[in-house]
RNA sequence: GGACGCAUAGCUCAGUUGGUUAGAGCGCACGGUUCACAUCCGUGAGGUCGCAGGUUCAAGUCCUGCUGCGUCCA
């Protein structure tokens, strides 16, 4: 990389290869070692490890380029960091998508059967699996690529194999027969979190249930003289299922009719109305049917009330044998337009309510889910989640944006028992053993395949066919990665991680489950801050997605811009908690902030090194001939490099990259590089340009460093062909060169007082031309009265400056309007005269600086109102009283100069 | 239905515990062949800080209500 810059910034040219040799050379690799002995502290992120069959989009592009960053900048504060990457093995997406390519075949996996299938999601997973780690490498992700697991890989299922018989062991895993979410599609239980509640617009159904024998007074009949009760449901397919009506004990509609018994229309069966303090007696008729094998809710009720529960759905949600032939076989929405059709054939339909409820629908393929009565493994998950909420409430886990900690601390609060069997075959086995002894039945799990039954020692043993939830794997991903069970060395070393970037909708799936199993297995939390992404979003608020088209593709941006120019829009996109709003459809703009600024970046860059053909330079923090400019701009670096310092640690990326970006172009790009101009081109002592040299490169070789986080390419491009600095060491690449520490550049106020000064009156002249059209090419004079100590220091030492970049020929001093010309007061009262005779309109002029004026005289009056009022004078802190008298005086003083020159403007005069 | 969050320039957003004359980028307007950069340089316009009350010497910032948007939970 010492060819000569190339004029014209091309990501293309440098990415690629400088990506190579970093990896190469094995700059993102952490040493256990450099822990285990005590030279290097730890800094891990695990990656959120995205699905196998995942190609990146937009979430993965900002959550990834926050975990470089902050890796990236750990590295550089000397942190032995570990990026660790990987993907899941995502059941239910993973099996879909190689389901889907069997479908193009024309066939089903059930014609393959569970090995071959299985066989064939491997060959997929192998030949696609890795598309989206090598897409990370595209946008610069410094991760340890040698450390890269898969939550399916050997090690990995012996740690889920570990977790599920230690805790089979203990007591927190058990089967049973309960009403879990069913996806009538995939064919498999799923959790609660998996099944998404949507609002919809639905309808609620009135349905007249007859009252059988003698009915209480006071009830409605039918025509042929029968009473009845009307209860009102969502799911009138479900009647069919019905094995009661229940209403509140208290209420005393229907008080009368509990213990008595209705006739299930359609199904002629007879089932009891039971009382229960469950049934809201606010909403429908206060009367509700029980499907107990339908609805949670109905399933606990029925359990109390001894009621068996009567399965009427198949698997794929059609009306099974226990319901009358006329509907067998129908699915779910044509059975319900059956038995409403039939009800109000029979006048048993009462009426029908609009009504908007949450549908929960499979959070992989959107089936609207069935509850569903069946044998699966569940998680007793409240002994994990004290812990758990433990850890949030004394902060050895913390949330960034913190509003995240409640919502984390009421799921934990309001946990309920986890699902983990799925009815899938690309998986986790589940790793229990069913004896197949009739008179035995042992359930055996094991960490090893048994080979015979201990309790019989029967050898005709057979597995659980289903696999575990996806997430029973990604919970131990913080340590299953690094080695557990086994204690190895990484795991010593690089356990806790430190901060875990994610985005908040797996917040339940993932981080709090992380957060138990850490507490569980390793006996400490997983991670010590957890910092939610926004959603990045279009224009229009929605979030980016494949089916809506909306999406922004990371590598195309990339291709356009470069990596970097996407960083840095990222970043300054990231405000604290709060969503990304991208507009897919003008990629230009969108990333215009990063584009233009790598643009900078790389033309100031070369500007500075074609003046700077030295090999080394002195450091300019040692130098006795500094200038003030050079002053001026170490001081601003020492700030620049406090924000971003400050920033990066308080996750606000925005400002960090904010902050470097008013630095390099607003201080360093804009007035540094324009005032020293002169000095690099020699056309001074040499000592001034040896002084211009040392700055320019210690203020490159401090920002470089800043930015190399957020960019790292370009300022690993640059960084390395700076002239050495003397006495500091220099790396190979940027990117283990050390983090600058804010407190070795050195401050100075007086510097920094004296060229906002200089810069304050070369704004004030370039806007007066500006303000009269004054032709960019022709020089003026300008003469300044009421000097200010700052300015006159200033222009005894960079008078130039002045001249150069305000395109002045001359400065004269002394007050006095003498002729036409424009003028202005500057806010320390310095009065600013620019003649302008032949040009300037004296009305104008006059006219101008009245609306000035009166701007001041507002200011004043403001400012003096608050002075009169005893309240504030008595009230506010002295040094808040202070600054609005300073305040004041400062006013009055530009006021009365500038009245004083429109005075002297008036013809008269 | 419950909880939380957001509402500041045309757009996307800063504005830390209340206290300089509310800022940035993009966009816009005007001017620019200053030999690093037109992905640029210079200048400028643009804000009753969602609405209504309240607390306070002082409110973009704190409190209450309302409206709109979003998220989570049921």
């Amino acid at each position: 990389m010492s060819e000569p810059l190339s004029p014209q910034y091309d990501p293309h040219a440098i990415e690629r290869p400088l990506y190579r040799e970093w990896e190469e050379s094995g700059l993102f690799h952490a040493h256990a070692e450099a822990v285990r002995n005590g030279t290097a502290d730890p800094y891990v992120i695990v990656i959120p490890p995205p699905n196998v069959t995942a190609v990146l989009h937009m979430g993965h592009g900002l959550n990834n380029t926050i975990q470089d960053v902050l890796v990236r900048w750990q590295r550089m504060r000397g942190r032995e960091a570990l990026y660790l990457p990987g993907t899941d093995h995502a059941g239910i997406a993973t099996q879909n998508v190689v389901e889907r390519l069997l479908a193009s075949e024309g066939k089903r996996r059930e014609e393959l059967g569970r090995d071959a299938f299985v066989q064939r999601v491997w060959e997929f997973v192998d030949a696609t699996g890795s598309t989206i780690l090598q897409q990370l490498r595209a946008i610069g992700c410094s991760c340890d690529w040698t450390r890269t697991r898969f939550t399916l890989e050997p090690d990995l299922s012996r740690a889920v194999r570990e977790a599920f018989v230690r805790l089979y062991e203990k007591g927190l895993i058990y089967r049973g027969n309960y009403i879990i979410n069913w996806c009538p599609r995939c064919l498999t239980a799923l959790s609660d979190e998996e099944a998404e509640a949507e609002d919809s617009p639905g309808k609620l159904y009135y349905l007249r249930y007859p009252i059988v024998g003698a009915a209480p007074a006071g009830l409605p009949t039918l025509p042929d003289g029968r009473a009845y009760l009307v209860v009102a449901t969502t799911r009138p397919e479900t009647m069919l299922g019905d094995t009661a009506v229940a209403v509140h004990p208290e209420d005393s509609r229907y008080r009368a009719l509990v213990g008595r018994e209705v006739l299930l229309p359609l199904v002629e069966r007879v089932v009891p109305v039971v009382a229960d303090a469950f049934v809201d007696a606010t909403f429908g008729t206060g009367a509700v049917k029980i499907t107990p094998a339908h609805d949670p809710n109905d399933f606990e009720l029925a359990l109390r009330h001894d009621l068996a529960p009567l399965n009427v759905l198949t698997p794929d949600a059609r009306l099974n044998e226990h319901v009358p032939a006329a509907y067998r076989g129908l699915d779910r929405f044509e059975g319900r337009r059956r038995v409403l059709a039939d009800f109000d054939s029979i006048g048993l339909l009462e009426r029908i309510e609009e009504h908007t409820h949450g549908v929960p629908h499979c959070y992989r393929c959107h089936t609207v889910v069935e509850p569903r009565l069946s044998d699966q493994w569940f998680v007793r998950m409240r002994p994990l989640a004290e812990p758990a909420l433990a850890a949030a409430r004394s902060g050895r886990v913390r949330f960034t944006p913190e509003r995240h900690a409640r919502i984390y601390e009421h799921w934990l609060e309001n946990i309920r028992d986890w699902c983990i069997s799925r009815q899938l075959w690309w998986g986790h086995r589940i790793p229990v053993f069913y004896c197949l002894n009739s008179d035995c039945r042992e359930q055996i799990v094991a960490r090893t395949d048994p080979t015979a039954c201990p309790a019989c020692g029967g050898t005709e043993l057979e597995q659980d066919q289903d696999v575990l939830d996806t997430w029973f794997s990604s919970w131990l991903w913080p340590f299953s990665t690094l080695g557990w069970p086994e204690q190895s060395e990484d795991l010593a070393a690089f356990y806790p991680t430190h901060t875990l970037v994610t985005a908040p909708e797996i917040l339940f799936f993932w981080v709090a489950r992380m957060i138990m199993a850490g507490l569980e297995f390793m006996g400490e939390v997983p991670f010590r801050d957890v910092y939610l992404t926004g959603t990045v979003r279009d224009l229009q608020n929605r979030k980016m997605s494949k089916s809506l088209g909306n999406g922004i593709d990371p590598l195309e941006v990339v291709n356009l811009f470069g990596a970097d120019a996407l960083r840095f829009t990222v970043m300054s996109n990231v405000g604290m908690g709060t969503d990304v709003r991208m507009d897919p459809a003008d990629l230009e703009t969108t990333f215009a902030v990063g584009r233009n600024f790598a643009n900078k970046l790389w033309n100031a860059g070369r500007f500075a090194l074609l003046n700077l053909a030295v090999p080394e330079v002195p450091d300019a923090r040692l130098l006795p001939s500094l200038e003030l400019a050079d002053r001026w701009i170490l001081s601003r670096l020492r700030a620049a490099s406090a924000e971003v310092d400050r920033s990066l640690a308080a996750f606000r990326f925005k400002e960090a990259a904010e902050a470097a970006y008013q630095f390099f172009w607003g201080e360093l790009a804009d007035w540094y590089l324009e005032v020293i101009k002169p000095r690099l081109q020699a056309d001074g002592a040499a000592d001034s340009a040896a002084a211009a040299q040392a700055t320019l490169v210690l203020c490159l070789d401090g920002i470089f460093r800043l930015l190399h986080p957020l960019m790292p390419f370009i300022t690993d491009a640059l960084w390395r062909r700076l002239p050495m600095i003397a006495g500091q060491p220099r790396s190979g690449s940027i990117m283990a060169a050390a983090w600058p520490v804010p407190d070795t550049y050195p401050d100075s106020t007086e510097a920094e007082d004296r060229f906002g000064a200089l810069a304050e009156l070369i704004g004030a002249v370039r806007g007066l031309r500006s303000e009269y059209g004054v032709p960019p090419t022709s020089l003026v004079r300008i003469r300044l009265g009421n000097v200010s100590p700052e300015l006159s220091a200033a222009l005894a030492v960079e008078e130039r400056a002045v001249l150069r970049l305000a395109r002045v020929q001359e400065i004269e001093l002394g007050s006095g309007n003498g002729g036409a010309g424009a003028h202005a007061v500057l806010r320390g009262g310095v009065e600013l005269f620019i003649p302008l005779a032949g040009v300037i309109d004296l009305e104008q002029e006059r006219m101008r600086l009245e609306k000035e004026l009166e701007r001041l005289d507002g200011q004043l009056r403001a400012t003096e109102t608050k002075l009169h009022n005893e309240q504030f004078t008595s009230r506010a802190p002295v040094d808040v009283v202070e600054r609005e008298r300073a305040k004041a005086e400062n006013f009055r003083d530009q006021r009365d100069r500038l009245a004083a020159k429109i005075s002297g403007l008036r013809p008269n005069a």
